[in-house]
DNA sequence: AAAATCATGTAAGGGGTTACATGATTAT
DNA sequence: ATAATCATGTAACCCCTTACATGATTTT
């Protein structure tokens, strides 16, 4: 649902193929929304079927072709539109908590290895979190600049601390996963020695 | 993926119909994976087909029944083997954290709007998860108590402290969320005032 | 000449959502 | 008698995942 609209975000800044689209997804928007290219290419034909993009067909060497899409006024109003409207939060459903919530069934061991990969995930996360948050904040992220030069000056701070406060709460979820998933390594730790302390007691 | 482990996890501690299974549910795993109806009587036919759980027709009344499940040992092994088996994370794909990177787009009021619902929203999550943490830690929870009472005294503590521990993370969780809305107001208000600044300067 | 990467998809299948459908039984 | 709730689904649709498919162009 929100997939469209994280294109839409991109495609604002400026005209893109479905390759360079996806390129910049990866390194942008991608880091809130995931989407492979198996899904953009057929969102961006049912986007301008829908009207609210248009590609053009652009010449590549002899034979080749690529596909460049820009967004169009009515575009621009449905992403407005969705700005403006109410987020439909899903209802949770979270495979970690779950697990973490019946680790008794498991051994010590695969316990451990659950929240060490929990760990090691969202330690990824950050380090991805906190390198866009430097990027934004040294306004050094190259999609960033393309889109505060097309703005008035007037909107400029506006968009950095937006940006700013959306990776900053990612970084901050991120570090209460890892804060979380290091308390549970030292609870199996403290089960793991009481459960020794019952077997010999002295 | 997880929805069949997350019944299992329940019908491991009594044979259940759909049905009450599924109020059971909202009341204990569906704070962490929320499943419909639509959704739990299919999957109940399935693991039934897969030999995981077994399900007995039970008369009701003249003409009615019920059937209830119970978990077959194939099922038990089957839920101890997903829970040595690693867990697959999903790619992020978080709506709230993308809007609010692109929150210049909409109105102040909007922009309030969206941090408000986030606030509401999460407010209600703490709320059941805090709930659900006094029930865990006065040992005050009906689900908790069966499974306390079906396993020997040295696993006790272990089932405790896990779901304790589980849903603490999801506490915490939900801070992060609301404290971050909240610093989304204050942004709102900061940067609104700084416009009203520029427009009038003295 | 071979490898990388540019460029754009299709197809099958799984999981989830929403809406609809149906009838029995128990409580008021 | 009526309403609540017990009880169990089906059907259509959307989104996403994974795997596969194909060929052109640029770099080494």
């Amino acid at each position: 649902m929100s997939l469209r609209y994280a294109l839409l975000a991109i495609l604002r800044v400026g005209p893109l193929s479905g390759y360079d689209l996806q390129k910049q997804f990866s390194q942008s928007v991608g880091h809130v929304w995931h989407a492979p290219d198996s899904q953009i290419y057929p969102e961006l034909r049912k986007m301008e079927a829908a009207g609210l993009v248009e590609g053009e067909d652009q010449l590549r060497g002899a034979r080749g072709t690529r596909r460049v899409y820009h967004v169009t006024p009515e575009g621009d109003r449905a992403f407005m539109e969705w700005m403006g409207s109410p987020l439909d939060y899903q209802r949770v459903r979270d495979p970690a908590h779950l697990r973490a919530a019946y680790l008794e069934s498991a051994s010590p061991e695969s316990a451990r290895e659950f929240f060490r990969k929990h760990i090691q995930v969202w330690e990824g996360e950050l380090a991805q979190f906190e390198g866009e948050l430097t990027h934004i904040q040294n306004v050094s992220n190259p999609m960033l600049v393309r889109r505060l030069e097309k703005m008035p000056d007037g909107d400029r701070e506006a968009t950095i601390e937006y940006k700013r406060l959306a990776y900053q709460g990612l970084v901050d979820r991120a570090q209460v996963e890892i804060n979380w998933a290091q308390r549970g390594l030292d609870l199996v730790t403290r089960l793991e020695k009481e459960k020794v302390d019952d077997d010999v007691p002295d």
